[in-house]
DNA sequence: TAATTATTGTTATATTATAACATTATGTAA
DNA sequence: TTACATAATGTTATAATATAACAATAATTA
């Protein structure tokens, strides 16, 4: 069950839709961009997207409904996720911070719930976008 | 601009709703509750939310798409928002920790971007459901 | 090789959210 | 107190996001 995990056909093809996208990418575009490959239907995206969230190659950008390819080589199953979205143009960079995460994932609230799992998005304004 | 600020009819009655459920409520079971109180459109709720979510009163949890009334008094205008969700029965809380939120809003990414706002939802499992 | 599990294909439908336009109410400044 | 601006409302239609239900096929495992 790790990143290296063998996909299949259309785990694979929407997988590299994904990664060769610069942007976060929506479920019905990436549809758009299969149906050429005989992938017809959003449930079929929809599953593969699923997969690929579990299995960490993928993450979801809660905020935006969009989906990005993990940047983090590192992390088998990431479920810990922090991202920077700028809110003018709208570009979204996974953050990868060992002392965020580390401070994160040792994070108990005060009824001593135990977390597994994260998923934190940062707002502002982008370089580009401040100098505007 | 603060959380005083006097609400408009429909933000008013939905701003009620959401504070008397007891966990967070979507747009379309909001909309079902205020259809007496003569709200018979999508929008009318969708708009009312948009202000509340502005104001503070309310915050939305992105990855349920829903809506809960903000439980920190002492928070003016809460652009800093963290809640913990129970992956099994639902229940999300908002969490209020000074520390996690100092920490969080004098985050800057290795960019040096400066954010104005941050969402962080962490998922588990709540101490009911811990011990099934 | 039978049994199990994961994946695919397909149609229909549920759920979440916004566009566009007209109207009414409220706040503000001359 | 009128004119002007801004915020809120009402309404219809539609867009965008996501899942249910069922049937078939492929891959894995006992």
């Amino acid at each position: 069950m790790d990143k290296q995990q063998i996909l299949s056909k259309n785990q694979q093809i929407i997988f590299d839709i994904i990664e060769k996208a610069k942007e976060p990418i929506k479920a019905y575009s990436i549809l758009f961009n299969v149906q050429k490959k005989g992938i017809k239907a959003p449930l079929q995206v929809y599953r593969a997207l699923d997969k690929l969230v579990e299995i960490g190659k993928i993450h979801k950008i809660e905020s935006r409904n969009s989906f990005v390819a993990c940047k983090n080589s590192n992390c088998q199953i990431s479920k810990a996720t922090a991202f920077s979205i700028c809110e003018s143009c709208e570009e979204v960079s996974e953050i990868s911070d060992n002392k965020l995460s580390k401070y994160l994932k040792s994070f108990q609230n005060k009824a001593g719930m135990k977390f597994k799992k994260y998923n934190l998005e940062f707002f502002g304004l982008c370089k580009k976008c401040s100098v505007k």
